[in-house]
RNA sequence: GGGGAGAUUCCAGAGUGGCCAAAUGGGGCAGACUGUAAAUCUGUUGCGAAAGCUUCGGAGGUUCGAAUCCUCCUCUCCCCA
């Protein structure tokens, strides 16, 4: 059993613990836990910091229990939240579990008969039958309002006037129970979270050791950010998803490709389960030939194959090294038509007669009335003057008609705005 | 309940009867430079080839002409009770 805090420390994925917990985790395999909100039917890139705090736990020997929260997710967690959350139907919310549920599997070992193999729970499983009744009287007698209300999380609320609703307040202590259920019937001592779960989490120790004088410890991992300050994981397109329909392996790829140099540096450590020596390396590496980025490249390895596999980080790669690569307009027409289709899954695609192509067409009205490529023939003639249109990577100006020439394995077409936006034609 | 301020193009924020598709800043997009980075510089940022058309919270009205004036409505913020 190898030493978890340490290897979390120099992963620089330590934010908070309590006091104990690494003699506590050093004397024999232990149990920990770590929820997931089920606000969405995919989980994201945020949520992987978790995943991989399990993951470490597991690798460490300890026994992980990933928690999908069922019954949590429709109170809303007002942590640090400004504004009072919409609440999710039952519906939604199921299937968001579900989806959560599957995806999980992927990343920890549930399945092997080694005795830490990760669990899947659902707090829903234990509180959906807990009366509101019996709750306050067996839980909530034990926790004072004063210790809820001294929650950063809370008081915040109550200082800048915005209220938060007694549901919302409640949350804690539904988290908090769910530690002591687990620690009651799963003996897990510990609870992980990002670091605004602090206050949840301790709530939970709290009620342990007020009910039964038990031990339970908290482990909280810094959240992560971005080095110019704007939020980790979105992009203007929205988040990172970890689901390849919300995300396509190639985007998600991208992503990572362009992490900065700083940003890289610390994403390495704690979205890959790399090793010391292999990351201290690479950051030698890059830093004598930065513009190689050996580092994002690395980075962009190892969490799509980690995420999405093998193959698609292969094919992500591929469509890489052609859509930004130097022989490209050479290379992209030798392709055949399945390589073609697998590097631009996901790229927007309208589909166009053929007939539209029998006359040479003028490029702007080709690009917005018949293809749709851009919203308005000002922004589509702009963009052509700027030089920033490439047809099947081939620069193109306003003055050049498009022709039937263009079309790429009998039915294709490769527009592209600027250097990362492309836009696919299919002629039918 | 009383009093006051306000709602402008993605955001912030000028404009207070024609010169306003609307200053300026931010953001976005693009080009150059680079490493698909950062910083920087440049261009661009309602639709339209143009004439012109649609836009300044909503609905009406005054006027040759309204983002600007009047009426009503909706919403937001502040102060007092």
């Amino acid at each position: 059993m190898s030493n978890v805090i340490e290897e979390l420390r120099w992963r620089g994925m330590l934010h908070d613990l309590t006091p104990g917990i690494e003699d506590h985790l050093t004397n024999g395999p232990r149990s920990a836990y770590l929820g997931f909100d089920p606000t969405a039917d995919s989980l994201h890139i945020g949520h992987l910091v978790g995943v991989m705090t399990l993951l470490h736990f597991q690798r460490s020997g300890h026994k992980p229990y990933a928690l999908v929260g069922g019954a949590t997710g429709m109170i809303g967690d007002p942590s640090f939240k400004s504004t009072e959350r919409n609440l999710l139907n039952k519906e939604t919310l199921q299937h968001n579990v579900e989806c959560i549920k599957r995806q999980l599997t992927k990343f920890l070992d549930f399945s092997s008969d080694k005795k830490n193999r990760a669990e899947l729970v659902n707090n829903y499983d234990w509180m959906a039958g807990y009366s509101f009744l019996d709750f306050i009287r067996d839980i909530g007698k034990h926790i004072t309002v004063n210790y809820m209300m001294a929650k950063d999380s809370v008081k915040k609320r109550l200082e800048d006037g915005s209220g938060l609703s007694f549901t919302e307040f409640s949350y804690q202590l539904i988290q908090g129970y769910d530690f002591y259920y687990l620690w009651k019937h799963h003996q897990v001592t510990i609870q992980l979270g990002g670091s605004d779960q602090w206050g949840n989490i301790v709530t939970g120790t709290e009620l342990i050791r007020r009910i039964e004088g038990g031990n339970a410890y908290a482990l909280t991992v810094p959240l992560v950010t971005k080095s110019d300050g704007t939020k980790f994981g979105k992009t203007e397109t929205g988040n990172i998803w970890l689901d390849a329909k919300k995300t396509s392996p190639y985007a998600f790829y991208q992503f990572w490709i362009n992490v900065s140099d700083d940003d890289a540096a610390r994403y390495i450590k704690i979205f890959t389960t790399l090793t010391k020596d292999e990351i201290e390396s690479l950051i030698a590496e890059h830093q004598k030939a930065p513009h190689h980025r050996a580092l994002q490249k690395a980075l962009g390895r190892e969490v799509t194959v980690l995420v999405h596999g093998l193959q698609e980080y292969q094919t992500a790669l591929k469509a890489t090294e052609i859509l930004f690569g130097k022989s490209s307009a050479e290379e992209l027409a030798s392709l055949d038509e399945k390589t073609f289709l697998q590097i631009f899954e996901g790229v927007p695609m309208a589909e166009v007669s053929k007939l539209s192509l029998h006359e040479p067409s003028d490029p702007v009205v080709f690009l917005t009335d018949v293809t749709g490529a851009f919203p308005s023939r000002g922004e589509a003639r702009r963009m052509l003057q700027q030089g920033a249109v490439q047809i099947n990577k081939i620069r193109w100006n306003e003055h050049q008609p498009v022709t039937k020439n263009q079309i790429l394995n009998g039915r294709y077409m490769l527009i592209q705005k600027g250097k990362k936006n492309y836009f696919l034609i299919k002629l039918v």
